[in-house]
DNA sequence: GCAAGGTC
């Protein structure tokens, strides 16, 4: 019997279909399928990872191995292969063709099956299509070592670097300071850090510099049109010199430039872009879109979301996939709109030999979660609009004088809606409307002028640090927001808008200025360079290794003789970061900081003294939502700190909670006030009756969003509101419809 | 405890 060892179960299955007709059998849960003489069985990733061979107390250690993957279900797929691996007398690898690929297939062979590597084969193949898999298995390779040692290399490589820095890093602030704090560092994550770290300096450094703008506007069929001088100003004085000249002057319309311009329809996403997209939209973080993206495919209602592809394959069949989109209620008119096109895509430039770009399967989803709800609809429209045809838009600029001086403004209206039929909602396209205009037409124009301040540049999120690590070519798709995940474990960074914390930062530095050659360009490129040479058979990999070493031990001698001073330093950046994050304000009693306290024992959060034991005064808090310091201090003397984006004196018996009780209209059912209550408990907010406890009358509110109470009452008797940004009253009883 | 890389 022949066994081949796939990297996942999709791809087993695929083998197998190309090999001839399989039979798919289980066993634990874990897949496999046999074609004659053939059996194609899957591993799921990485069954075996590394671990140091000794106990990891002083650092460096280079003793490492190689041990099963403590995942319950990889253990299955193990099994599979160790029971399979019996009655086998030959193995393939067929995992991807990569350095990733090799080393899974090759613990498997090694560790499960229990082959001889130097009698295996290796499937080589770039593409799932049949033909290509059946021509690969007709054509066997050898087992391919340098591929495999390449492989063997970045993990020791990655292990041996990663580990031991971490532990220096970790152990250094323990030397300096008795302290323990998980630190880490990492071929990935710092230079990771180390770029969001450059950007926060560069905000840091900012000087902001004042200058000016000039504006004309003026008004017609109903419409308001802001020009723009074409220049920003440097002084005032100039700025104020265009406007007294534009004062009591008329406007003249000096050029009409007029273009049909098309938007072209969007490309299919790769995983990268899916992210950026849900971001943009939704806030989700890139790492909650892989997970929710991970879980649609799990459902088989999207395809293989960790794909580089931003190509969809003709032989995708659409018309099926459209078939199946159609049956959704939502989509129906959509996809059969879409069928009757030529349905051919666009293609993005990026391509995968693996999995195409992400698309909906036509699968029907039953309960979907919301936000696994959303995703797969952007999907769904994104794959409508890549089939639709380009958007066109006349775009109008016109060129408004007056006096000497020019003013330009910009207008575009859709003429024919295209791909945006399908996916506006998530394209976010502004337009705005120019009125009719023509040359020589003159123009009653109100000038003015803005006063404003340069900006420092902006600060990354999730999703365009993402973005960034993969123009700079870190990390890789699968990994990327883990990444930044781990930053935000280790403290390095907070915020959506992410910030460099004191902590990141002064590790970043304690790194860079004490022991430059860890982080050097020089040592990662060297490290790089060697992989590439082992990759192309030009050198051992044990030789990489042991040099490796024997570099690290040189830079970890020096590391130890200032770990002191390095513990130091990074000390520093903790402590402030834990003060800018606990610290509420001052103690009315003795001045020292308050600080938001967990108890070890209740695990309550409640606002200590830090002068504790000598002061004991203390707080309490509302157990949920976010505390943010304001600087406050109420006429009480206890600091005001914001709750859940509201603003909350501490002290439970300030006047201040009773006057916080905003009347906000009359009890239907008792006729007293009726109050907007935050809980003392939970810090919720609802409306409440002030005859409480005789009437009991409430209402339920929304935790989130700004909520206008109107002076006027539903013909049920309850108060009407605002919600948010919206523009329709509705009435507070959520029982209530319209 | 501590990496980065696969995968469900």
């Amino acid at each position: 019997m022949i066994l081949i060892v796939a990297e996942k179960p999709k791809v087993a299955l695929k083998i197998a279909s190309a090999l001839g007709k399989p039979e798919k059998k289980k066993r634990n849960n874990a897949p496999y399928y046999v074609v004659g003489d053939i059996v194609v069985a899957p591993a799921v990733g990485h069954l075996y990872h590394l671990k140091n061979a000794v106990p990891f107390r002083d650092y460096p250690v280079f003793q490492v191995e190689w041990v099963p993957t403590d995942v319950a279900y990889a253990k299955s797929y193990v099994k599979n292969l160790q029971a399979l691996a019996k009655d086998a007398d030959e193995f393939v690898n067929a995992c991807d063709y990569d350095v990733e690929g090799s080393v899974i297939g090759y613990n498997a062979l090694r560790f499960a099956c229990k082959a001889d590597i130097s009698q295996s084969k290796r499937m080589k193949y770039s593409t799932l299509t049949a033909p290509e898999l059946a021509g690969a298995f007709e054509n066997l390779e050898p087992p391919g070592v340098a591929m495999i040692d390449a492989g063997l290399a970045r993990h020791e490589l990655d292990w041996i670097w990663g580990m031991n820095v971490s532990k220096a890093l970790s152990s250094s602030l323990k030397t300096a300071v008795g302290q323990f704090k998980l630190l880490s560092a990492g071929r990935v994550q710092t230079p990771t850090l180390v770029f969001l770290d450059k950007r926060e300096r560069e905000i840091a450094d900012f000087i902001p510099e004042p200058y000016w703008e000039v504006l004309i506007e003026f008004q017609k069929d109903g419409i308001t049109v802001q020009a723009k001088y074409p220049r920003r100003l440097k002084t005032e004085e100039e700025a104020q010199k265009i406007y007294q000249d534009c004062l009591n002057n008329r406007g003249v319309v000096t050029d009409l430039d007029q273009k049909k311009r098309t938007r072209a329809p969007p490309i299919p996403m790769d995983l990268g872009l899916l992210q950026s997209e849900c971001w943009k939209n939704f806030k989700y973080t890139p790492q909650s879109t892989q997970k929710l993206a991970q879980g649609l495919y799990e459902m088989g209602v999207i395809s293989y979301p960790r794909t580089a592809s931003q190509k969809l394959p003709e032989k995708l069949d659409f018309k099926r996939i459209l078939k199946g989109l159609s049956g959704n209620s939502q989509y129906t008119t959509f996809a059969s709109e879409v069928m009757q096109t030529r349905l051919v895509s666009t293609q993005g430039r990026k391509d995968d030999p693996a999995h195409p770009a992400i698309h909906p399967t036509g699968e029907q989803p039953t309960k979907l979660t919301a936000p696994m709800q959303k995703v797969y609809d952007l999907i769904v429209k994104r794959f409508f609009a890549g089939f639709a045809d380009p958007s066109i838009y006349q775009s109008t600029k016109v060129e408004i004088t007056v006096g000497e001086h020019p003013f330009y403004a910009q207008g575009n209206v859709t003429m024919k809606e295209g791909w945006l039929r399908y996916y506006r909602e998530y394209a976010k396209i502004s337009e705005e409307p120019l009125p009719e205009l023509r040359k020589g037409e003159e123009l009653e124009v109100t000038p003015q002028v803005l006063s404003k301040m340069t900006k420092p540049p902006p600060r990354y999120n999730p999703a365009s640090a993402v973005k960034m690590m993969e123009k700079l070519g870190i990390g890789t798709k699968a990994t990327r927001a883990q990444i930044i995940d781990i930053l935000y474990e280790r403290g390095y960074i907070r915020e959506k808008q992410m910030e460099v914390t004191p902590l990141g930062t002064k590790t970043v530095e304690a790194l860079t200025k004490d022991c430059p050659q860890i982080v050097s360009v020089r040592l990662t490129r060297h490290f790089e360079k060697e992989m590439d040479e082992i990759y192309e058979g030009k050198k051992d990999k044990d030789v990489v290794i042991t040099e490796a070493q024997k570099e690290l031990t040189e830079i970890f001698e020096k590391f130890k003789e200032k770990e002191g001073e390095i513990g130091k330093i990074i000390y520093e950046g903790l402590k402030e970061t834990l003060d800018q994050e606990n610290v509420v304000g001052t103690c009315p009693q003795c001045g020292a900081k308050l600080r938001i306290i967990r108890s070890r024992k209740t695990k309550k959060r409640f606002v200590g003294c830090s002068g504790y034991p000598t002061c004991t005064h203390s707080y309490p808090l509302p157990q949920k939502g976010k505390v943010a310091p304001t600087e406050e201090v109420c006429q009480c003397g206890a600091p005001i700190v914001k709750i859940s984006g509201r603003k909350y004196c501490l002290n439970p018996e300030c006047e201040s909670h009773a006057q916080n009780q905003e009347i906000v209209g009359v009890c239907p059912e008792c006729g007293k006030e009726l109050k907007l209550i935050y809980s003392k408990k939970t810090g919720k907010r609802f409306v409440g009756c002030s005859g409480y406890p005789k009437c009991t009358k409430s209402y339920p509110l929304p935790q989130r969003g700004n909520i206008t109470f109107l002076n006027e009452k539903c013909e049920c008797g309850a108060p009407l509101i605002i919600l948010g940004k919206k523009k329709e009253k509705q009435c507070i009883d959520p029982t209530h419809a319209t």
